[in-house]
DNA sequence: AAAAATTCTTTACAACGTAAATTTTATAAC
DNA sequence: GTTATAAAATTTACGTTGTAAAGAATTTTT
């Protein structure tokens, strides 16, 4: 009898499809790619892909975790910076604005429409706890080094908060690569002035609004 | 001959339309609607609301500027709260997260995807400049009593960033409605320590990592 | 060479958005 | 009151979609 496909095999032709379909999928948006158009590229019947992935949503969450994946490589990369703690934040902080910027549509695949279907596909939630632990650990560096002051955890989820924001400002056109740059930078400042230990003697009274 | 619709008949229908659009939208995510369960909530055949608009999309934008408009109403609303700047600049805060909160499907369709493509839909592009407005121009408000100090169109941007990020977080099921508050209280006032004017002498010199 | 299991392809189907053709409907003219 | 007319609505039809089911091809074991 014919000999089942090997481990390898499998994964070979998963991440040749994966490959073939984040293309299209940044081409043309995911909506707009059909299987037919997948397999054609792939040189094989419109069926075949079926073999490899239960149906198309599977590919998409495939491709998104992928593409998670390599966005957390650039931001651990960034974070094995060299230099001390302050550096190494801002390296990372740069990390995720130059992904978002040269990436524009593996961002928008990545946090788009990101509902918490995402539960269901233990993968995909990996991928994502991978990149939300850089952002939190390298904020708790910074405590530690005494550059910001409060919980890690709440000041990381902040920073990244603030991000995220403004990179959907840059994706959705309000503003250019040049003010997003700008903005960040403010903001890190900002926060951080806000974040810091005062200088001891009254404690000045933050009358937020 | 049959009588031309007049302008109010078209404008009720399409309302109508987009009442039960949106509500399907919400139920079942937009590309899990079609034309034919939307007619069929009219009560009409397939191809009558192609009468009232030109395709699906078209829809699909009417529901989205709608959406936006209520959310600027919101803000407009919480902005004409009785009080200081800071007590007001606190209710549009609030208000924002409260729509989130409450409607978030409303947000998810009104934020999510959010590429250049509105600028092709003036209706959708206005929308979103009235709620913009308002965002910034509280924050005006708040620099010219002094709350803060720096650019209001950067800090609107930077407090406006933050807080669709937390909301995002919030979207994606990785915080709770309570946690939510919180982390958006503490972004607030770690904006506003950061970005007061220092109490003059020894201008602290801000180390941003 | 035959059998058998597994991979791949072909065929088929219901549902989609919507273009084109057709029918219904409400007025104006006689 | 009938008829002509044009707008509105429906019916029909088409090309595509994701994918289920059936069939063909392929490679090992017997």
């Amino acid at each position: 009898m014919r000999p089942q496909l090997t481990e390898t095999e499998i994964a070979d032709f998963r991440r040749r499809l994966c490959d073939v379909a984040e293309r299209l999928f940044v081409e043309h948006g995911v909506e707009g790619v059909t299987m037919r158009q997948i397999a054609e590229r792939l040189e094989c019947s419109a069926m075949t892909p079926y073999r490899y992935f239960r149906n198309k949503n599977d590919i998409f969450v495939a491709v998104r975790a992928a593409a998670l994946d390599r966005f957390s490589e650039r931001l651990e990369a960034a974070r094995r910076t060299f230099g001390s703690p302050a550096r190494r934040g801002r390296a990372v902080g740069d990390a995720y604005l130059q992904f978002a910027i040269e990436e524009p549509d593996a961002y928008r695949l990545i946090f788009d429409l990101s509902q918490p279907e995402d539960a269901n596909y233990p993968e995909l939630a990996a991928a994502n706890a991978r990149s939300r632990k850089t952002m939190t650990d390298y904020m708790e560096d910074l405590v530690a080094a005494g550059v910001m002051d409060g919980d890690p955890k709440t000041l990381g989820l902040i920073y990244w908060a603030g991000t995220h924001g403004l990179v959907n400002l840059f994706m959705a056109g309000k503003i250019g690569e040049g003010e997003l740059r700008v903005l960040h930078r403010q903001m890190t400042q900002t926060l951080a002035r806000g974040a810091q230990r005062m200088p001891d003697q009254k404690p000045r009274r933050t009358r937020a609004f």
